[in-house]
DNA sequence: AATCGAGCTTCCGGCCACCGGAAGGAGCCA
DNA sequence: TGGCTCCTTCCGGTGGCCGGAAGCTCGATT
């Protein structure tokens, strides 16, 4: 997890501040003032001032049952992100497609340190319950989004990660370094990457990367399906063709290819193997 | 732009922090230190430090055009509004389902004093052009999802919109208090608002009310069609039930009929396409 | 090459806005 | 009634914030 988190937040004000925001997480939608006071380390009058300023400006709201909450204002401006809005704007329709074919999970996310955070996804009420939600957080080995965005990080990023310890989140988890590495070679070699019953051991997923207009991943897409009688020979060529749909619209040189036709990347038999 | 910004922000520390954030926004997505420091009316080297505060805690991030941009750990808070994650999430699939239908703009919205923010947004990229985006706000009395917010808000936000001055967007808007007291309660007959023109002359929208657990009127949703042969008989019905599968959700009383069918609220004969 | 300007970074003394203990109120439960 | 938790307000002392000033890095202009 973020090291250096609880103890920074430095005596400064802005500091204290964003202790007061960091109080909130998933779990922690809803806090009384003396939970945030609690979780933010500070004096219960101290962060009555403050919230109540944040609360008037609309970064927090306060609802009929006296507990705060993260305000719609700060959503707003939290939506500026570019690597939020930005990149899930373009990514939406593809997004759309893949959940159209597939009706289970598709997600999106971006690497954030040792992270990946979810950016978006779309689930079917029925599909595979997913561990992940939008804006949460997961371990870059362990997922297939995860994958593939180590896969293609700075060096530095990925010794880093193979050089800590690994938790496993279930008995398949990777969590041995060679393994891993040869795992990131394989991802790169093919341009996907396969995960089964590392995150759960029912669901399976299938990522891909995103590049944008210098060609760097910018994010990774997946699909997570049951495990059970997955084939994901079958959902490859259309997770592959969606990212790829990404990255042009983002801008990505290398995708830059089939004279502009139709915009569902997954016209009904076509299979981008090539040749 | 934004008046009465500078003035305001209280000379407090956080009121500061507050100012360095609203300085960006839609079309402002990206600012220099000076051009924060000019936006939010402080001396360059104050913003220089709270802005150097905000960066390494991830409120914000520097590009490496030097130029900040709002961070995701700030969009990671942000994304736990309930008005924002909550809905959205139960929203989703409803609103793909309508989507898929139309392949036309599909928006989902809430009110924010006299405005609709807008949540959520499905946008076919062959679609009409629609003006809002999400994370943006646009005036109640003349959007289809503003008109359901309004009709259904508190009498004194009804009261208070009616007496204020209202712009007109295209010749079509309604502007003149007495129609749209006429047209708010037609809304609240029907449940649904149809605007057809009111924001560009080309599109038209129908929207219907999204109530929560309470029967309050939480959201709105509407679908964005080319004013040009549309035909909204043909959508209202598949709105209506889409409004309505969300509202059962989120647990509205109301809204609790059909012993548990099917999961998608349109049938597949449903065509809202025709001549 | 020299000059200019825009933008960024660092420094530091003075002052004032922030801090937080303390006291009191509002609910709730036993 | 007493005890609990949570919230709100007040106010004097002080330590953190403020912001002018000096210097730096670019890139454009002469």
């Amino acid at each position: 997890m973020s090291p250096a988190q609880g103890a920074r937040n430095g005596p400064s004000v802005t500091g204290r501040v964003l202790g007061i925001l960091s109080a909130f997480g998933p779990g922690a939608e809803a806090l009384t003032l003396s939970g945030i006071a609690r979780a933010a380390g500070l004096p219960l009058s101290t962060a009555h001032r403050l919230v109540g300023e944040l609360a008037s400006w609309g970064a927090l709201e306060r609802g009929e049952d006296g507990r705060y909450r993260i305000g719609l204002r700060l959503w707003e401006v939290g939506a500026l992100a570019p690597r939020s809005l930005g990149l899930r704007e373009r990514a939406m329709p593809y997004l759309e497609d893949l959940y159209e074919a597939t009706r289970q999970n598709v997600q999106l996310g971006v690497r954030d340190g040792h992270e990946v955070v979810y950016v978006e996804r779309l689930a079917h009420p029925e599909a595979v319950r997913v561990f992940s939600r939008v804006g949460g957080r997961m371990p870059l080995h362990a997922t297939g989004v995860g994958q593939v965005l180590l896969a293609y990080a700075p060096a530095a990023v990925q010794e880093e990660v193979l050089a800590a310890p690994m938790t496993a989140l279930t008995p398949r988890t990777i969590t041995d370094p060679y393994e891993l590495r040869r795992t990131l070679a394989a991802v790169r070699r093919e341009g996907v990457a396969v995960c089964d019953g590392m995150v759960d051991l029912l669901s399976l997923s299938v990522a891909a990367p995103v590049r944008g207009e210098d060609e760097r991943v910018v994010a990774s897409l997946s699909v997570v399906v049951p495990s059970a009688g997955a084939e994901p020979r079958a959902i490859v060529p259309a997770v592959r063709a969606a990212a790829r749909g990404i990255s042009r619209a983002l801008g990505a040189p290398s995708a830059r290819r089939r004279p502009a036709g139709v915009v569902s990347p997954l016209p009904a038999g076509a299979s981008p193997t090539g040749g």
